[in-house]
DNA sequence: CTTATTATTTAGACGAGGCTAAATAATAAA
DNA sequence: TTTATTATTTAGCCTCGTCTAAATAATAAG
């Protein structure tokens, strides 16, 4: 209802809750969790999101967690749509690198205006995911993700598709950058070692044995012919 | 010496005292008009002007005014810089006008890296002006600004070139653009009406007659041939 | 079912950056 | 030179977003 513009932070608590309710897959999210995430104490938590209740942006159990209003949600996915227009932005018509613009784009996304929102969008040909493969927000807070699992829990002896990598850790972008782990290319499953072992996996002709981290943060499609979707 | 980050307020004061000293040509700007261009309290400015002369960004004497330490010049020049190469690059790149890209530039400057600023630097052709004609400084922190006048200022019955217009209020600029009067721009000094009175131009073939607050706004040097300079 | 452990909230404080009202210094006018 | 005016500073308060320490709820272990 109140209609105050969202402080920087208010934004990023929003954007925090909305990744983790994405990932964690459950429908509500705890103080602690969110507290790691954004790396501040647990009690700045809970007094940020009492005044996001307060403002009807989330809806808060105390003692059992937090999740986004349809109100909450909209803003949340206006800020993905800042973050990741940003990131292919800076990649694709600047140049800078797959592992640089995470953080970049952090700093951004909260200073852009919709004018602005709407060339970059323009320039960039209206694209439908960043250069991880994540998905961007339509303008009207579509967000249309593929049904995906992670590559860890691939099985065996198919062929996928990686739909998307995980963004936050440049080290880890850069590792997969010379594994050719990257949007769009093929992987064999070769096979899982027992006891959580790690992954053999085949790409580009090499074949790599990856950790359970690694192969966590590599979200996978089954393999599809490239069709000309659209 | 204390080598802390600067805060978003800390450089948008330090921004204002460098626009100032220049504008006004003192050597030394006061509370009350640092306060007015800020849009902020003088008590504000008093305690926000102590904190950067501790931090050694300025020299401050009580009741008199304050200026820049080279430590303070360095700072301000370089958000001059982020400012003016995000105007060029808004105008140029992305097509967004010229009356636009002032306040979109003074949200986008405390957020991008030197890595970014070095990737538009080098997108833009390490361009010398902005679109409004202000000098650029150089990554060193040189500004190397032509000796002009005001408009407001200039004798009849010679010829100017415009240098640059003031860029902070977009309905001027808007005007400025109606009547041809942009950077380049060949200006023939009728004549000028007595007490204040209005200043007859001529340029691109038109005749306008131009209020003080306008012809004030813009910056002119003598007229001199196109100098394929550089 | 009782006890540890962990998650969460409450209470109280702090620094940043702003404000108003009152006091004081500097300057202009008489 | 005295008085009025304006510029500046001081004092005290406020909100935002954070923190730590202590209290309480929820959950897991025995």
């Amino acid at each position: 209802m109140s209609n105050t513009e969202l402080s920087r932070a208010e934004q990023d608590y929003l954007k925090a809750i909305h990744h983790l309710l994405r990932k964690e897959g459950g429908d509500l999210v705890g103080t602690v969790v969110l507290a790691k995430w954004l790396g501040v104490s647990a009690a700045s938590v809970t007094s940020m999101v009492k005044k996001l209740a307060d403002g009807g942006l989330v809806t808060y159990s105390p003692y059992q967690g937090v999740a986004l209003t349809a109100a909450g949600e909209r803003a949340a996915l206006e800020m993905l749509r800042h973050h990741r227009l940003l990131e292919t932005f800076l990649n694709q018509q600047l140049g800078m690198e797959w592992h640089e613009v995470h953080a970049e784009a952090d700093r951004l996304e909260h200073a852009i205006s919709e004018e602005l929102e709407a060339r970059i969008d323009a320039a960039l040909g209206y694209p439908k995911t960043d250069p991880h493969g994540a998905p961007i927000p339509t303008k009207d807070g579509q967000l249309h993700a593929p049904a995906t699992t992670t590559l860890w829990a691939a099985q065996p002896g198919t062929v996928v598709q990686i739909a998307e990598v995980e963004d936050e850790d440049p080290a880890l972008l850069t590792h997969l950058a010379e594994l050719a782990l990257t949007p769009g290319a093929l992987v064999d499953i070769v096979q899982k070692g027992p006891f959580g072992g790690p992954l053999f996996v085949r790409v580009a002709g090499q074949e790599h044995a990856l950790g359970e981290l690694v192969a966590q943060a590599i979200l996978v499609v089954p393999e599809t012919h490239f069709a000309a979707s659209g």
